[in-house]
DNA sequence: CAAACAGTTTAGCCTTGGCTAACAATATTG
DNA sequence: CAATATTGTTAGCCAAGGCTAAACTGTTTG
């Protein structure tokens, strides 16, 4: 269950670099990794139709498809599931629209994407990987470092 | 094609929120993140592998499996896929080693790991949250990124 | 207005990464 | 040294997220 070998601190060689965090910590950072992964396309497809509707009026599948380079069938299967988890209501061969959850989901991940794509600009990183690393990265920053991210820009944005 | 510039002033003209970028450079943000998430899983398993080797001399499947906090059964399934990638040997019932390979990528690993999670306590965020964002974080983070928050890093322990 | 085209859905396949249950091998200890 | 505990493997299940091919619906146009 836990270590083994409770002594560790005596046996183990010393060794350039941090030590292992305690087991229970350790685990903690893989489980909130693979909750995150469970959540975040769904999360970038709700923010993707909010922005597809929001800019252009409307959200059609084939318009998803060829922003997410994957199949329109990919789509289809996926904007059930979103149907399913009452995110989105669909009529065959009509534009997607956002339910009340679905508003606020989109919102929230908006909100997200956005500090942390200035967060990465305002650090000096090109618009182009900005955008590249902030898709990724947003779904694995806590609270805690989001805020302090958005401080740190607002900072830079007064000098 | 990109504005390359280190001090971003407004290069971004403001906004009803930003305009959508042009679909090929959207679609590459997305195929960017399905690709990390194809190797992310793989490097934890190599990373943590090398972490033990290197803390505790020896590493085990169970040890695997309590500190991700998964079966045993999924661990044993994962060395096997290891093994085909030859990134590990292993004999049953004994510890784990790394290939040539599997050193190579637990090092590149390991140093983007740490590179991100120094670059979080430095920005000011707790150790605990630092270390849980990091996890997801580093799979994320483009070269350039990384080198711009060691150097980040760096500026904020001369002060 | 029929044909062609564009958009959408469905069916069926695959890989990944989880799980539990049962079994096998090794290590520990009474 | 036999019994028990720990560790590792295998089998079989599942959901998610890709794909292609084929069918269906709606729109445009000759
Ligand atoms: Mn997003
Ligand atoms: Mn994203
Ligand atoms: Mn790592
Ligand atoms: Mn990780």
């Amino acid at each position: 269950m836990t270590d083994s070998n409770p002594n560790a601190s005596l046996t183990a060689p010393s060794i350039p670099g941090d030590a292992l965090p305690p087991v229970e910590q350790h685990a903690q950072q893989y489980a909130t990794v693979r909750n995150a992964h469970e959540t975040e396309l769904i999360e970038d497809y709700v923010e993707l139709i909010g922005d597809l509707l929001a800019h252009r009026g409307e959200a059609r599948a084939a318009d998803i498809a060829n922003r997410m380079a994957v199949s329109q069938a990919t789509v289809s299967k996926m904007i059930r599931r979103l149907n399913e988890l009452e995110l989105v209501t669909s009529k065959p061969y009509r534009s997607l629209f956002l339910t009340e959850a679905g508003q606020k989901m989109a919102e929230t991940s908006r909100a997200r994407h956005d500090i942390v794509l200035h967060f990465l600009r305002a650090l000096g990183v090109r618009d182009a990987t900005a955008r590249i690393d902030a898709e990724g990265m947003e779904h694995h920053v806590s609270d805690e470092t989001l805020s302090i991210m958005q401080r740190f820009t607002e900072q830079q944005q007064k000098n």
